[in-house]
DNA sequence: TATAATTACGTAAGGCGTAAGAATC
DNA sequence: GATTCTTACGCCTTACGTAATTATA
């Protein structure tokens, strides 16, 4: 048995390896870290150390994807850096980042579900990023996507599946949840939004 | 402007703070995390210098609570950690832990709730901890109980405000999930339940 | 004087960069 | 031979423990 029991993890190893997983190549990826390839082959090689398993093929010619540990890896190691950054701005003070949600108002058919889905929503956000509140906006259906390119409000709310598309596709920086029995929510690319990770307070 | 600009956290001296604030003594924390008191004095100073916040009052005869800060930092600290685990958890393979969720079955009235109940909370679970899966097991109404205390379930998702409780109150290790408008879901207590920390799958 | 935390200081470990090495095309 | 990653080596940073120091009761 390896002694990567109380082996705390390497936040800057973590990071390092998740944005070689993104580059797909040692070059590029410690070029965008600003270190060397050499430093960077070291902080993968500590990471697969402390965690006891290889995360990266290294096949002919360099880089050659991730193990099936790394892709396991990968899909929880951003959640590392980004908690930190949580955790950061709470100590900063700036812990109440609210997220304007903009749902149906006065719908009939949607009504009786809004209390669960917006509690629920909350509930997962809160979980996901404490930083965050939730101030629900109702808003007229023909107004939530005016208001969410406007930017009235961060997100909105939607039931019933996709229909037509009303104007353009989301713009770049604000998400549209939306949410339907087949594929409910299209949650907000984590670390992405802005809501997520900037600590401005509107 | 200090550089606590790309500082990353140190997941030692985080953990070490949440002993400290758990204690409330440097001499008992220290024991507790196996080092001397001086190398805790130094990690809980390194880490408010990355903060750039102090967290810790120094008041006469010793430790003096929590700032502020600390305060808020304590209510997102030990996600850190927690996250770490399971990263961990999720490389060293063990990343379908399955969280049999017991669901009203054929009850007319939540019928048409279920679906978007069940992927709500799959994906709130899923943002949490990546590495558990939900297998939702239909069981007529009056069985949730039962099942959820025999083990048979680990969770089990409620409709409906909370009636006369059936039998006994939550076994110490179980959770009951539950939805209503008012207090729509007691989520377990995240890093203690037995299905978000252990390994062990079923 | 006893208790509690910080500071001083020496040592050991670890991370990074430069440069050399191995492997592939 | 060029590219890509790894290894060897030296430097420097830093984290720890021991012990002295300050402050309080």
């Amino acid at each position: 048995m390896q002694d990567h029991h109380l082996a705390d993890l390497d936040l800057t190893a973590v990071q390092s390896f998740v944005v070689l997983s993104q580059q797909r190549h040692f070059g590029r990826a410690a070029a965008g870290l600003g270190v060397t390839v050499s430093a960077l082959t070291k902080r993968i090689q500590r990471l697969e150390a402390a965690l006891g398993v290889p995360l990266v093929e290294r096949d002919s010619g360099g880089y050659g994807g991730l193990t099936a540990a790394g892709r396991r890896f990968v899909e929880v190691a951003p959640e590392l850096p980004r908690t930190a950054q949580t955790a950061r701005l709470a100590a900063a003070g700036a812990s109440t980042t609210t997220l304007r949600l903009g749902v149906p108002a006065g719908v009939g058919v949607v009504a009786p579900l809004l209390p669960a889905a917006l509690a629920t929503l909350e509930l997962a956000l809160r979980h996901a990023h404490p930083g965050v509140a939730v101030e629900p906006v109702p808003t007229p259906f023909p107004r939530l996507t005016p208001d969410l390119l406007s930017g009235d409000v961060d997100v909105v709310l939607t039931f019933g599946g996709r229909r037509s598309p009303t104007s353009s596709p989301p713009a770049s920086r604000r998400s549209t949840a939306s949410a339907s029995s087949a594929r409910p929510i299209r949650w907000p690319t984590p670390g992405r939004s802005r809501w997520a990770s900037s600590p401005g307070s509107r």
